[in-house]
DNA sequence: ATGATTGCAAAGGCTTTGCAAGGCG
DNA sequence: CGCCTTGCAAAGCCTTTGCAATCAT
């Protein structure tokens, strides 16, 4: 899914979103958008179990829902997936405008956004490598000091 | 574990990694053995699949024991474990005196391996963002041009 | 009304654990 | 010989699948 620049302002991620899904013929139902609402409307990345809970007070659902719908978004390119070396697979909602890196703390899986203008040459070494396609969103792993002993 | 420089020589790897189990009361098994040949030797990462294949077809063993050697090996630092985004961790054999990223193709997995001296201020940034020590390994994901339609 | 979506139960796939047998030093 | 290591079987966990009931348009 290609996203119009104007979409992205923070307050129209929802509606972008929704509009996405009627584009792709799926349906607007209570939990596509509670779950929608609530990515949009936090700082992730979540883990299904994080998405489930928050949905879960709000509507009675099932877990196996939750995975679903979340491999629709991911596939439509809304939600973002990353993996922080635990085993889980966590999720965020995904703003073309706000593409960013994660510093991740190994230990408490603390996550900072990075800039991705942190790392201009990125771009250039993969094309180096004969790679047509970067994305500007990976993980870089520490100990935040906390954790550091 | 900190691992003296002169020990990392390509061809010495092998035996600072056995010294390292030795100095951590760990035996000298066949299957360590074969294991971390075949890390020393070649090119990774590799899943424990990958590695189980390649020992087994020298000496009948069991997944389980490679599970447990391999989690062995990062406890020691001696093997590092990457997450390429299907579900399946990788390793590769560690060496501090040649830190590397990969660059991933989310789709056939192919990895290329980058030098950390491309991305000079990846350390500056985690300080300022309070991490103590930050790993100079990480993934960059992207499409190689095969997979790239 | 009708095709998409959800819940529930069961199956899958990778990984870990328990315990007895075997191996290294 | 004594403790570490391995094999085997079973259990654990997260995730996916099948199918009938329910819902959105």
């Amino acid at each position: 899914v290609e996203k119009d620049k104007e979409a992205c302002q923070p307050k129209d991620n929802l509606n972008f979103a929704l509009r996405i899904l009627r584009e792709h013929n799926l349906k607007i139902t209570v939990l596509r958008k509670l779950i929608l609402t609530f990515l949009t409307s936090s700082h992730g990345p979540f883990t299904i179990e994080n998405i489930y809970e928050n949905t879960h007070k709000i509507k009675a659902c099932n877990l196996t829902t939750i995975y679903r719908i979340i491999a629709q978004l991911e596939e439509l390119g809304l939600v973002r997936r990353s993996e922080l070396g635990d085993g889980l697979s966590r999720y965020e909602y995904q703003c073309v405008d706000h593409p960013h890196h994660h510093l991740v703390c190994r230990s408490c899986k603390k996550v900072v956004p990075i800039e991705t203008s942190v790392f201009p040459d990125v771009e250039k070494v993969a094309k180096k490598q004969g790679f047509k396609k970067v994305y500007p969103y990976f993980e870089i792993f520490g100990l935040c000091r906390s954790c550091f002993d």
